[in-house]
DNA sequence: GTCTATATTATGATAGAC
DNA sequence: GTCTATCATAATATAGAC
């Protein structure tokens, strides 16, 4: 019996994230209404304050979520390709951050919506959860580049140019079908935009840049 | 007597747009509000509806607007470059579109939130402003593909390639200097980001891939 | 054309029954 | 813990004075 409450509450919750995730990332913070995450969710109104107290403090519970799903498929992907050789295990990482932006594109959503504001949640997100990867990317790029197969330049520019190229297809999905007619989500459509990026980032041969 | 009742009746519009512009690249369509926009513009909340109707009203002009200044600006920088060689044509439009991205980063914010959507207003947006830019990246990318210095790879792919690396560091300047402790829109930092893309996508020694 | 005032609906959060 | 009902505020749009 006590059981079955926590379970079906636990439930709750995880309706409530699930449907935040859609909506916070379709709307942004401001346009997302709690009566839409409810209704969602599939659960009362009042439910929302319930767990979260405020619709903030659901936000960052969304947040937390989907980077947490996020930092345990890098993890995994870092975990399967200790024998390879450098070039081909940075080509990997890059390769599942592509696959992960396709696959969850509300991250990136996200990102970018607060990433104009510069408020409280901004820099709540760019210290807990931006700059780990940050440093992640800097560091892989700086290997790249000791190792002759990195592209040189300023790191952060090379970082932003990579998020910006790997994501955007998918962060503008409804765009980019209505423009091109095609579905970037398509597996296909994602091999496609993996080699490209690959390719663009790290091309088979080499490139000496002045 | 009557022109200066047009005049100012002429600078309120123009007052409600250039607020719209800001608003509603910082919010989203339903996190931006009317009355921050009369705020913003210095003028009462009813202006807003005389002017133009409603808010997706305004939202349109604004769109219009901004697009406006986006191809007068790319127009511009096409007269003036017909006589250097093709590869430096190629660069050049692509360093203008990456100058524009940073002083006017409200254009690749709209678009990245209604992106995501695929509502009437993403529709409008991509049929009347997003397809006459797309098609001239598309032909542009084909002429620098047969002449030697070009990426080969799907067109799709290289147009939200190049949007994204070009204009991420812009539409997410906040979090950009919140994160690198560097101001993106510092004019040695927006020509280093325009070397950045160029070299990424017309390296100086060209790229064969496969 | 622009303003103040207001009608109507929507929003975030709370109260209280079960 | 979850629900229905409700409060207080904020939203878009309109009415009417000037």
């Amino acid at each position: 019996m006590e059981r079955t409450h926590q379970k079906r509450s636990a439930e709750t919750r995880a309706k409530l994230i699930e449907a935040g995730v859609e909506i916070f990332s379709a709307r942004g913070f401001e346009g997302a209404t709690t009566r839409a995450i409810a209704l969602r969710a599939g659960v009362a109104l009042a439910s929302l304050p319930y767990h979260f107290k405020t619709k903030e403090a659901l936000w960052k519970a969304v947040v937390d979520d989907i980077f947490g799903r996020f930092t345990e498929t890098m993890a995994s992907a870092r975990s399967g390709i200790g024998d390879l050789e450098e070039r081909e295990q940075t080509r990997r990482m890059l390769a599942a951050y592509v696959s992960f932006s396709a696959e969850s594109p509300e991250l990136l959503r996200i990102v970018m919506q607060e990433g104009t504001a510069g408020n409280e949640r901004s820099e709540w997100l760019v210290e807990k959860h931006l700059r780990p990867n940050f440093e992640y990317v800097k560091s892989e790029t700086r290997r790249a580049v000791r190792n002759g197969y990195g592209r040189s330049g300023r790191l952060e520019h090379i970082y932003y140019m990579m998020v910006g190229a790997a994501g955007l297809p998918y962060v503008v999905g409804p765009e980019f079908q209505l423009l091109t007619k095609l579905d970037p989500f398509d597996p296909e459509m994602i091999e496609a935009h993996v080699d490209s990026v690959l390719d663009l980032f790290y091309p088979s041969i080499s490139v000496d840049s002045d």
